[in-house]
Formats: structure tokens, sequence, C-alpha cells
RNA sequence: GGCCAGGUAGCUCAGUUGGUAGAGCAGCGGACUGAAAAUCCGCGUGUCGGUGGUUCGAUUCCGCCCCUGGCCA
């Protein structure tokens, strides 16, 4: 029997590397020795209804492999990394328990981040505070909120950008819900890091001009794919329901966001779906900048052949270990 | 063929009353603690279409040529 902390095993990578695929692939290879769960490392597959788009294991692969954190909101909800990191320790501990093997797989690489290295104890987002912080901004502008914020947390301002709305609202939020500065929060924050033995693996593209045009046009093809699958149908649906707006988090996901301007604001669809490409591939270059920084990360060519099996044996190894 | 409007960064364009030029987008790099597929920051040499002329100096003014679009033949 293994001894110590339990095993967890992650598979990231940037959009469009294949990390799904290698996990059903893994899942396949290992069914006679270790029963592999999925969690969803994902923060837009928590959306029901919106599947095409968020490239979303289908019903048949959720059938052979149980997945985890999909589906679980509705796209008028929000969802954020604190309860993700809730949710995906909850789910962890389940797994175990029933004997089988948790694998995180998925690119929203804050949620990573935040259940590896840790969240501190934060308070959840308040629609009504949040509502009096964007009416101060409308009135006086960003800038002079971060002047405030640099009153009562300087250390916090000096890492905020005067333009940076999202988290000078956030600091302010924070310090008005508990009177204590975010920076102070911050400097407690603690992680699962110590609570499993991580194998963590990251299948990375390839580095250089070359590289990144292959990329971007595997990017390409997977989105026309998309298209044909009836993405823009799946985009009608969501504006069709005449509640959700471009403020909420899920039709701000990528392609998503571009697409629903065909309807929202008659934009040409051609120049729509152009603008989708490109901010998927944006999407990508963000996610490489998290990875880049990243130690300790098993890397993967994700043009290699061979992964599952070698990946497999890693896996089996730290099970056994 | 004539007239008019253009030709400036990968793209769309601004500008220089003559002193060799700058925005947006794209691209590249970075940051990232409850919206994160979000939010934000940094990075700009390009024969200013070509060629001749005027000038101390021309992308800017003038001539000719080439290209694009429109109108007229």
């Amino acid at each position: 029997m293994p001894q110590g902390p339990p095993l967890l095993v992650v598979l990231t990578g940037p959009t469009g590397t294949g990390k799904s695929a290698l996990a059903l692939q893994l899942a396949a290879s290992l069914q006679d020795t270790l029963a592999l769960e999925i969690i969803s490392v994902d923060s837009a597959q928590v959306y029901r209804g919106m599947d095409i788009g968020t490239a979303k294991p289908d019903a048949a692969q959720r059938a052979r492999l149980p997945h985890h954190l999909i589906d679980i909101r509705d796209p008028a909800e929000s969802y954020s990394a604190g309860e993700f990191v809730r949710d995906a320790l909850e789910t962890v501990d389940e797994i175990h328990r029933r004997g089988h093997q948790p694998l995180l797989v998925g690119g929203t690489m804050l949620y990573l981040h935040a259940l590896y290295h840790g969240l501190a104890a934060l308070p959840m987002a308040d629609a009504a505070v949040r509502r009096q912080i964007d009416a101060l901004a409308l009135q006086h502008g960003w800038p002079a909120l971060h002047a405030e914020l640099a009153r009562i947390d300087a250390r916090a301002a000096a890492r905020i950008a005067p333009t940076d709305g999202q988290r000078i609202q956030r600091a302010l939020e924070v310090w008005r819900i508990t009177g204590v500065p975010i920076s102070e929060w911050q400097q407690r924050t603690q992680g699962a890091r110590e609570r499993y033995r991580w194998l963590r693996f990251a299948l990375l593209p390839e580095e250089g001009p070359a590289a990144r045009a292959a990329l971007r046009a595997r990017l390409a093809a997977r989105f026309s794919g998309m298209l044909e699958a009836g993405l823009l149908r799946e985009v009608e649906r969501l504006y069709a329901r005449g509640d959700l707006t471009e403020q909420h988090a899920s039709v701000r996901a990528v392609g998503y966001r571009q697409l629903w301007r065909i309807f929202s604001a008659g934009a040409a669809p051609a120049e729509a779906e152009q603008a989708a490409l490109t901010a998927t591939a944006q999407l990508a270059r963000r996610q490489l900048t998290w990875l880049r920084r990243e130690a300790e990360l098993i890397r993967l060519n994700a043009a290699g052949v061979g992964l599952a099996e070698a990946v497999g044996r890693q896996i089996l190894a730290a099970a056994r270990a």
C-alpha cells in the first residue's frame, strides 16, 4: 500500500495542445491498474450550455470516464478561483476515498496556482459593494480609486496599475468588507501543496516563430471545427435567453465574447470569427507566460509521440511508491 | 486616354506651415490571490510608391513615371 500523502496528478498546458485527448488515453491505458477520475480545471467548462466553444468532453467521453466540475453553473452565475479551490479539494478527497486516482486536467492557470500555492482566506465577491465601487469609478476614474487604495494599502497599490480596474476594485472591496488591507490577507496564504504528493505535467508547444505558427494553425483548424459543429448556434442560443450580457463571465469567454457581437452589435461574422481566433491565440500566449515561470513542472512536448505510455508509467510508479 | 482622390509600420490610418514620423489593431514579452478564456503593463527604423529637380536640408514643394480606387470618355 502507498504510504504518505495521497497522490494528485495534474495535466495542464495552453489551449489546443491535446490535454483532454491525452487524459482519455491515459485513462484507457491505466484502466486495469488505476481508476482515474478527471477534475476539470477550466473556468468556462463550468457553464452549462457552453459545450462546443469550450471543447467540453462529450457525453460518450464522460460516460466512459468520470469528469467533475463541468456543467456546475448556469451562464448567468459566477464562479471563482476560491470556489474552485474548495470544490476541487472536496472532489479530490472523495475520489481518493473511493480508492480512485484524481487527475486534474485543464488550462485555467489561476485555478491551478491557487490550488497549489494557495489562496488567502478572503471574502467572496459582493455584488452590492462592487456596484458601489463601479459607480465611484465611473464618476472619478480608476486612477482616483487607486490613489485611495494607496492611502489604505500602499503595498497593494504599488503592485496594482492605476488602470487595472478589476484589481483595484477587488482590493477596495476586501477593505470595505473586512477592514483589513488585501495585502495583509495575502501574506497569510496557504496552499494544498503539503497535503498531497503532486505529479504535475505540462503539455507545451515548442518555442520559436515556426512552432508558434504551427500552434496558430492548429487553433485555426480546431476553431473551424467548432464552427462546423454549430458554435454560432450555441452562442445565438445564449444570446436569445435575453438575460445575459457582456458583463457576465460566461459571455466573456474566448470565442463567445467575439461571436456574441454578431448578435448584439451586428458584427460581420467573418470578422468576429477572425477576432475569436486571435483571442484564442492570445489566451495560449498568456497561459504560456504562467507556465514558463512555474518550476517543478514535468514538461512534455505536445507534439511528442507515445506520450500516454510515458506519462502512464510515471503515474503508476508514483502511485506505487 | 482625360480628370479627381490616394500610395506612410504586418493591417487601418494620422501627421510633418521643409529639419528623416506616431496612434489603434495585430505581433512579441511580462504581471497575475474569489470575473482569470478575466484584467492590466511594457516593447515602434518604417528605402513615408519610384525617380529627377528646387533647397544647407525633401517623406513634405515642383516635374515625370509606376500602382490602386472613383468619375468621365
